[in-house]
DNA sequence: TTATATTAGGTAAACGATTACCCAATTAAA
DNA sequence: TTTAATTGGGTAATCGTTTACCTAATATAA
């Protein structure tokens, strides 16, 4: 193997608590001759220090693990990039464990993080791997967009659907349009729930009925893009469209473009996300951008301070806010 | 902190070193009732291992380190999933790193991976970062896309770029075309110089004179594609283009459609990665396929082989394949 | 001059596993 | 009956650091 502290500390004719205190700073009392000596042989020999040996001793491995469903899906790159730029400023690494929204694989790798050891677990992950793994050992954990309520206490990080979505379709009636359609998932979830509400309120906060053949509600895909605005023309006439994210916009613009319909002229179109490919599509499509960056980062903030033990706010709910492109 | 192994020993009556071996099933001679009443109290107490101190005595943490320029690439963030796809397969763990091509956060990644004790590093850097860490101490490497050569051996995977350019222009040839536009990127790297001459060598080996004037290289960017068609119409008529990546080949479509030229009635377009995206722009675009996944998965095979001091090929080259789509 | 700080470092016990070796009792073979 | 093998474990060193405490020499204060 390599060179050890022990052996550093023998070329150095010093122990080996001697070195190791003038290699972490915590060295009032030697001399500078000794310091300068100690550094020199570092160099000299290439003397890596050993982490894990180090982490045994100290009990903090310096490491933080991130459980999401899919590196490969635009929304959790994006994420697990803030994420990593966060971690590295502050001196942690990240393991990254991709679960594919799979429970069995979220409780295996809660499972191989805490015996690595890792100081904190950033996730996205069903309520039941979560519990149990908390029950086996309390860990600083901050959950993203996941409401779940636990005895122990999680860090936990919202975006403020309702508000963002209800900005997208105000922005669509401050530019007089009041027939407006709403194609979006119908999945469960508060996210989805929020955005669909947000839509709602503001078309009866300026005095414009829900009409309930304007909304076309199924998965956060293109198809769901496609076939919302197909299936909704049957029924109605619109003037503007607010989807629930990117890729149902991209498929919407697909459809409208098939009937000769143009976008923004006839029909204006907005998403929700602003996902990389947002700004590159034809035309480029106006949506309200998720912090999904800045979600990473505040992400590993709240997590180091549950590490640290620092008093602080267990849940925080982030802005969106409106880019204006194309499309509308 | 939470119950270790000697805490477990006491409460079933035995030593630590019989709950190890019943524990890791190097347990030959421990009777059943033994090993039962041990798992018992595992489960019961909700044991987790140490997985540092054992890494720490077993000298492998079963955890591999990946630097790559950037996860939000999609290109690299399909290559971070195969890669994890695999790891996990295997009982490895992996720790992220971006370095955005930066040398210095190359150096510092592979400083830390090093101090952390991964077991090996798959990374695409740049010829110094490399050298200069294997000097320090020499640990399993295998290198993507980067040819860089070594006193000590590291692992390398490449794709065979020239067949893969080759088979796509001879495929714009196959379906009676002559006037092949190629617009590409003019760095200096192994795959960009290999697109490029397996195009000319397409059209010289079906009879077809190399016209400099169809030839645009500027960046791996949708500008790029935008502007090269601009710029190459302004000389010559063109009725396929070969384009050096997706990107491109999306510029490229958007300056046709521009100047009403119907794809693929009128040109046909072939991009190069096959990046998520493709298969959803309008028209979906016809590619060549990197085998992006695989990589990930064999550079992965070949990191653990190379920790285990197999016998083994140090270079494999993979395969390119044409998907065909809508757009020629 | 004596007592007290200050400076410069060393000792050795952890941290939580693994594992090479040892031992004793029982069983099987000669 | 004696010997050898098998079975069921235990002892303690070790992995490479960190760190609480100790010591001894020198400087300073009283």
């Amino acid at each position: 193997m390599s060179i050890t502290i022990k052996e550093i500390a023998e070329l150095a004719n010093v122990s080996s608590a001697t070195v190791s205190k003038v290699l972490n700073d915590k060295a009032p009392y030697i001399s500078d001759e000794t310091k300068k000596r100690i550094f020199e042989i570092v160099n000299r020999e290439g003397y890596i220090p050993n982490a894990v040996a180090k982490s045994l001793k100290v009990k903090s491995t310096k490491t933080i693990g991130i459980i999401i469903p899919d590196v490969m899906n635009l929304f959790f790159s994006e994420l697990a990039r803030g994420i990593e730029d966060a971690a590295e400023k502050r001196g942690y690494s990240v393991i990254l464990c991709n679960s594919d929204n799979n429970e069995e694989k979220e409780k295996k790798y809660i499972q191989v993080l805490q015996e690595k050891m890792v100081d904190g677990i950033i996730l996205t992950a069903s309520e039941k791997s979560v519990e149990r793994s908390l029950n086996m050992r309390k860990i600083p954990m901050v959950l993203l967009d996941r409401d779940i309520n636990t005895d122990v206490k999680v860090g936990k990080i919202f975006v403020d659907n309702e508000t963002g979505e209800y900005e997208a379709c105000k922005y669509l009636i401050d530019k007089g349009i009041k027939e407006i359609a709403f194609i979006s998932s119908n999945v469960i979830s508060k996210s989805s729930s929020q955005r669909l509400s947000g839509y709602k309120k503001a078309l009866l906060d300026n005095g414009i009925d829900v009409d309930e053949d304007l909304i076309y509600l199924d998965s956060y895909t293109i198809e769901t893009g496609f076939n919302g605005v197909n299936e909704i023309l049957k029924k109605r006439n619109f003037k503007g469209i607010c989807c629930g994210n990117d890729l149902i916009a991209i498929g919407a613009i697909n459809a409208l473009e098939d009937k000769q319909i143009n976008v923004p002229r006839d029909v204006k179109v907005i998403g929700f996300d602003d996902i990389q490919i947002s700004k590159y599509i034809n035309p480029p499509l106006t949506t309200v951008k998720q912090p999904i960056y800045q979600m990473g980062k505040e992400a590993v903030d709240m997590l180091i301070n549950m590490i640290h033990g620092n008093e602080m706010e267990y849940e925080i709910i982030l802005k969106t806010s409106l880019i204006e492109r194309m499309s509308c």
